[in-house]
DNA sequence: CTGAAAGCGCTTACAG
DNA sequence: CTGAAAGCGCTTACAG
C-alpha cells in the first residue's frame, strides 16, 4: 500500500541498507547513490515510516506532555510554548489534560509508556501518586510549573519573587488588609505564592489573618466560592490576590455579582496574564509568567536528560504587569493616593 | 531492558503467540492460560509496546489533530473537548498548532503521516494546500470547523442559524446600521457568517454597507484594526459583530482606548462564548458554539472513516447567549427601549 | 486451545 | 562505499 524503503531501493537499484544511508544525512553514501536514492525517493513519494524505525532505534521521537487542564489560560499558553519548541527540534507531541483528575493522569501516562515516548513533560497533579513515581523512573522526565518531589528536574517561574513583587506594591498603594485566594497547598506553586505573599507581609509588619486565606484549586469555581467567603467579612480586604487567572476570573465574577466595584470598593490582583485581563473595565494587575521560556526551558531539560546528562534549571523570572485593579497610579498619576488607597487607608490607617 | 511479551510468557511456561493471545480479551485462551499469563503480567509489569503491535497490525491507535491556534479559546475547547472523547475509545492524541501559518501546517502533517496515525482531525487553514490534499487522501480524515472543499466529511456548527439569531435579536433591539468584522473569507466559516448575516439583514430591509464589513483573521491584532477602520466612521454603526471571540476582543480593546461605552455607545456581539465575556462591567452576548458536541462528533466521525464507512455530519446547533453588550432588556426589563436602543433610534429612526 | 514461523519496515554492526 | 543478514517486539494465519 504504502511506498517503504525497498520500493525505494529497487528504483534506485540498491540494496535498502544504501538506501536507508543514502537518505540519512549523517550517514556515509556517495554522492552518485544519494542522488539516485533521494530520486527515487521523490518519485515515489516516500515517507519514511517512523514506527518501524522506533522499532528498531528504539526512539520513537515523541514526548508526551501531560497538564492538569488545557482550558486553564496558563497551560494552553505552556503547550503551545512546549508544542513550538519540540517541534523545531523534530518532536511530535501528544498531549493529554488529566483533567485535574489523578486517575485520569493515571490512565494517561500508562497509554503514553505503551507509545513508547521518549520522555515525559508532565504537571503533576496533587501528590506524589504511585503511578507516576513509576513512570519517572522509567523514563527521562521534567516537570514542569509545580515540584512534586518526583526527583526529577523542576522547570518552573520564581513564584516567590513574583509575589513578593506584587505585595511590595500592593503596600506601597496603601492597602493594608491583603487576603489571598491560595493554590492548591498539595501543589509546589499553591504553597510557594501563599509562603511568599505571608512573608513579604509580614516584612511590612502586616500578617495574612487565617480568615483571609482560602485555598482553592486553580479552577473557576473554587475562585467563585472563595470571594464569597471572603467577602463575607466586615469590612472586607483591601485587596484580594489570587494565586491563578481562572480563580481570579471567579473572584472578578462574585465582584460584578455584588455590585462592587473593582479597584475601589475592592483591589483585586492574579498570577498569570491574559489578554482578557487588559480589555476589562478596570484592566487587572498581575504578576506573568513567561510561558514562551518556560517552554523553551522545559524542552532543552527533556533533551538534556534524554541524553543522560543532568539539568538543574534554574527559575524563570516573572514579571509584574501594573495596571489599575489595585486603584493605582497608573490612573491617576500619585502611587500612594489613588482612590482605592485612599478608602483603604481611611478605614485601616 | 523494558519487559517484553517474550519474558511474560516464559515466566507463564506458555509460547509468546499464547500470552499474546492470553492477553488479548478478544482472543480464545483457556481460563486457566489466561490466569497464569496475566499474573505473569502483573509481576513483570509488562507493558505492551504500542510500536512493535503497529509495525504488525498497521494500527497506531493514534490520531492527529491539527489546529490553527491552540491559543484561541474556540480551538483550545475543541482540543479538549476531542482528547476527552479520543481517550474514552482509546486513541492517543498528537497535536499540533499551525499557528494560523501554511508551512508550519505542512511540517505537522509530514510529522504525522511520518507517525502514521490512524487518522486525521484538521481545522484546515486558507485554500486547499496541495500537502492537505495528499494527505487527506493517504488518510482517513475529517474537517472540523472549516469546510475546505477536501471531499471529507466536515464537522462543524450552524454558523448561518447561528448569525441569524444573532441578527434578529440585534433588529429586535432596535438597532439598524450593523458592521461586521469578519473571518477570512478563505474559510468556509469566515464566509458563512459574513452571508448569513448579510442575508438576514436584508429579510429585515436593511443592508450591509461595504464600509461596514472589514475581513479579519480570526486573531487578536486583526480586531483591533478592524475595529478601528470602523469606528472611523461618523456616525459609528450601532453594532460591531466579530466573527469569533479573538476579534471580539480587539474591538473590546479599541472601545477601551476611545472611551466608547460598551452596550451604550456601541454594541458589541461575537461568535463563541468564553468565560471572560460574562465577567466584563459589560457582559458581551454571543453565539455560542458546542464545543463538547462538536468533538465528540469529530472523533465519531473518523471512527467511521476509519472503518471505511460514510458519514455526513449534521451541522451542530449554536446558542444565542443573550447579555449586555448590545444594551438590551437583561439589565433594563424592555427588550425594545434599553438606553442603547434608544440612541440609535435617535440618531436612525 | 496452543506453538512454530513468518513478517510488519526499518537500521546497523559486520564483512568485503 | 555497499550488501547480506539479523533483529527490534509484537500478531496472526496455519497446523496440529
Amino acid at each position: 500500500m504504502a511506498v517503504t524503503l525497498r520500493d525505494v531501493a529497487r528504483l534506485a537499484g540498491v540494496s535498502s541498507a544504501t538506501a536507508s544511508r543514502a537518505l540519512d544525512p549523517s550517514a556515509s553514501a556517495a554522492t552518485e547513490t544519494r542522488d539516485r536514492v533521494m530520486a527515487a525517493a521523490a518519485e515515489l513519494g516516500y515517507i519514511g515510516n517512523t514506527v518501524a524505525r522506533s522499532l528498531r532505534t528504539s526512539r520513537t521521537d515523541t514526548i508526551g506532555l501531560l497538564v492538569p487542564d488545557v482550558r486553564n489560560p496558563f497551560f494552553t499558553d505552556l503547550a503551545y510554548a512546549i508544542d513550538k519548541a519540540a517541534t523545531e527540534v523534530g518532536l511530535t507531541v501528544m498531549m493529554g489534560s488529566a483533567d485535574e483528575d489523578g486517575d485520569a493522569q493515571d490512565r494517561y501516562l500508562v497509554a503514553l509508556e505503551r507509545h513508547r515516548v521518549d520522555g515525559l513533560l508532565v504537571v503533576p497533579q496533587g501528590g506524589p501518586r504511585p503511578m507516576l513515581q513509576r513512570i519517572v523512573r522509567a523514563f527521562p522526565t521534567v516537570a514542569i510549573d509545580r515540584d512534586a518531589d518526583l526527583g526529577v528536574p523542576v522547570v518552573s517561574s520564581d513564584s516567590g519573587g513574583g509575589m513578593r513583587a506584587l505585595i511590595d506594591h500592593v503596600i506601597s498603594l496603601g492597602h493594608r488588609r491583603v487576603a489571598v485566594v491560595a493554590g492548591p497547598q498539595s501543589t509546589s506553586t499553591g504553597r510557594e505564592r501563599l509562603s511568599a505573599a505571608r512573608e513579604q507581609l509580614r516584612e511590612h509588619g502586616l500578617c495574612l489573618a487565617p480568615g483571609d486565606v482560602v485555598e482553592g484549586d486553580f479552577q473557576l469555581g473554587s475562585g467563585l466560592r472563595a470571594a464569597r467567603t471572603l467577602l463575607a467579612a466586615t469590612p472586607p480586604p483591601d485587596v484580594i490576590i489570587a494565586a491563578d487567572a481562572l480563580m481570579a476570573l471567579g473572584v472578578l465574577t462574585v465582584l460584578r455579582e455584588r455590585g462592587l466595584r473593582l479597584g475601589t470598593d475592592v483591589g483585586v490582583a492574579a498570577f498569570d496574564d491574559n489578554p482578557w485581563f487588559a480589555v476589562l473595565d478596570t484592566p487587572v494587575t498581575v504578576v506573568a509568567q513567561d510561558t514562551a521560556r518556560l517552554g523553551r526551558q522545559a524542552v532543552e531539560a527533556l533533551l538534556a536528560r534524554i541524553a543522560g546528562r543532568e539539568v538543574e534549571p534554574s527559575p524563570v523570572p516573572t514579571t509584574l504587569v501594573v495596571r489599575s485593579s489595585l486603584g493605582e497610579a497608573a490612573r491617576h498619576g500619585d502611587p500612594h493616593f489613588t482612590p482605592a488607597a485612599r478608602t483603604k487607608e481611611d478605614i485601616h490607617g
